[in-house]
DNA sequence: TTGATTCATAACCATAAGGTTATATATTCG
DNA sequence: CGAATATATAACCTTATGGTTATGAATCAA
């Protein structure tokens, strides 16, 4: 996965409306109009979301009818957790160091 | 953390440039200067980005001096972790389920 | 065929994001 | 003190984002 598909990945997952999608797609594929139904929002406003996580490779849809069946494309998610686990390894392991170092200088955390 | 936050956690990790940032600050505190090398950016650029991922809870500094030295929170990206990770399970169940679905009913994948 | 349903696209608007330059504020060094 | 360093803030610009309404195209059902 490129920087650029990183980009797209956790800006998609940056948005609480676009995560209930997500959440609501973890229970099985959905069509669009019952995506829709749990937000207060216009239905192209849905589609655009949709397009949003669709460029992240976040969903795929299948045209059956009118019908637009959406479902998840885990491989794309799985690459975004992928990045923050590996680096929140080495995080975690800065937190304690950090701590030490912080209390040695005598440092004030100022935040 | 909430939604919000979620929002937040999520916004910061879209960008290249922020990542980057974590990504070094995995190898240890650094100061505002180091951090901005290696980008072509100006400084109130990099102080932008670094606003970023204070409010969205990544990072904490400390002021020593004239010096600005930043260090990783690691529990936010953990907590923005745990989210992926818990529907990345349900995702990769979704996945040969849906395969099967589409096979059975014929439908194709205008992808 | 007519009308309802499902969904996408276009055009528009307001706000946010990411960059810039200019400037201000501490702090340190000589 | 005066100059350089480290950083933040303000003002501005351009483009992206998230929403809207209006409209169109396909499909289904009566």
């Amino acid at each position: 996965m490129n920087q650029n598909q990183l980009d797209l990945v956790f800006g998609a997952l940056s948005d609480a409306t676009r995560r209930g999608m997500l959440a609501q797609l973890s229970g099985g594929v959905c069509n669009v109009s019952s995506l829709a139904k749990p937000y207060a929002m216009s239905q192209p406003a849905v589609s655009k979301h949709l397009r949003v996580l669709e460029r992240a490779g976040l969903i795929e849809r299948t045209r059956h009818g009118r019908e637009n069946f959406v479902r998840v494309n885990a491989k794309a998610a799985q690459e975004a957790s992928n990045w923050i686990t590996h680096y929140t390894k080495f995080w975690k392991a800065q937190f304690d160091a950090v701590e030490d170092y912080l209390q040695k200088t005598g440092a004030k955390n100022e935040h």
